[in-house]
DNA sequence: CGGGAGCTTGATGGACCTCAATCCCTGTGG
DNA sequence: CCACAGGGATTGAGGTCCATCAAGCTCCCG
């Protein structure tokens, strides 16, 4: 990106034209940056001072522990996401966030948060509109829980998170690194490790895609966007400011 | 309410202090109501004009179709929220919305809206907010989805709408109104109909709870709760401007 | 060399789906 | 007033998808 270093500008930047101040803002806030080795907890469902964290370098993954000892995941937040709005903002909504891999994280606290509202509104917007896709995303989710089967959850999975990768240079045209592993996979859909594992045989054999050594491999888009049901979203949100500029 | 007759503050003013500028800003848009019959759509996917709608009276579903001719049912919005937040502002996210009852709206064009984040960011900003609870939900939605068995999911589904209905006086302690049918209830859930029939029998039979001619009765909250893992959530969200004039 | 994390495969059972049929209620038109 | 249609609820039988239990495998690392 041109003038700063955050990340997050860069991401804001699909949603609105910032401003020197703004830039300026966030790149202060990414300042300081924290080190989490894979496998350490982020922040936990219990704990009492929340904060927001920005992903800068690594994989992270927003889960709910459930009282039966089983796990759902949420989300895996990468480079550029947020961690943690919904949770300062809401009380009652708190998750916990584990890395997945070794993770650098720029954390900004709560009531910090609360003063980015406050005087800066429009990066305020700007953050809560980022927040808006990652719902999309996650009602995808939602959809692939309640209505595909396991191979396709599994397909629909892999194809939308290498559409996301694509666009921050994580992704190559057929293939992609992943540091998810089955039980991950397993918990984030809903499923089995060991039908994780035999729905990834089956796409293997079928010459559909493979997904070993932390790596994910598509064999043959067309058909495997076909059985997942899935199609490519050309995502192209409003733009602040601009909108107003061009007297919409 | 005070002053205003719209719902829409009323429901915002849990995040943020309206000023009088906004307040009317709301009033007005909230001020030609449109009907529409149980059972017809609100909007459709493919359509090309995007509105936002307030819902004022009656009872609504979100939902998207699949290639299969499956439906998954994301949410059910009633009086007070808002449809369509994230189809204006994402335009890769679009779903239908149906009228379950009959319901009165109040239609925003999509020009409007965002007109509205540019002129009252302030009150964007209350809006994405409301947007981020109703994220809350859709991962709790999730969560049943992913890990709880038929019967949990709708024990839990119950409780939540519940919570939902009680601070809108739209439920009593221990009962509640709901157009619901079975069918639809498959459908958000990802059961079939007719197992959501006999969950619902089980249910009744140990003496939990009755859903029958729309409406839905506890008959045992205690137990219920447990079946479900249900935590009640008392939801205090930030509110804007009072925490900075608090000096936080 | 032992141990652990992650992957793989087989066997069995249960949760839930699908197909099929019946029943009730309400609205509608002759 | 009755016939009929249609939406919704209900129940049974059979089958499928996926979870659970159990075991063995391959790495990697200390």
């Amino acid at each position: 990106m041109a003038q700063g270093k955050s990340l997050l500008a860069k991401r804001l930047t699909v949603f609105a034209q910032l401003t020197e101040e703004e830039q300026a803002y966030l790149d202060e806030l990414e300042a300081r940056p924290v080190h989490i080795k894979g496998g350490a907890e982020i922040s936990y469902e219990g704990q009492s001072t929340q904060s927001v964290y920005i992903v800068q370098h690594g994989w992270t993954c927003e889960y709910k522990l459930l009282p039966d000892g089983g796990r759902q995941i949420i989300a895996f937040p990468v480079p550029g996401d947020c961690i943690g709005v919904r949770s300062v903002l809401l009380k009652a909504s708190r998750h916990s966030f584990q890395a997945i891999s070794d993770v650098t994280l720029s954390r900004i606290d709560a009531p910090r948060i609360i003063r980015l509202f406050n005087e800066l509104p429009y990066l305020g917007m700007a953050l809560l509109l980022a927040t808006t896709r990652n719902e999309a995303m996650i009602v995808e989710h939602l959809i692939s829980l309640g209505r595909r089967t396991a191979i396709e959850r599994i397909a629909h999975f892999f194809l939308e998170l290498h559409d996301r990768l694509l666009p921050v240079g994580l992704a190559g045209r057929t293939e992609f690194d992943c540091p998810i592993n089955q039980y991950l996979l397993a918990d984030a859909l809903g499923l089995s490790a060991i039908h994780v594992n035999r729905m990834l045989r089956e796409l293997r054999e079928q010459g559909l895609m493979t997904f070993a050594d932390h790596k994910v491999t598509f064999h043959d888009l067309a058909r495997i966007e076909q059985l997942a049901g899935y199609f490519r979203s050309s995502d192209t949100p409003i733009i602040l400011r601009d909108a107003v500029a061009k007297k919409i």
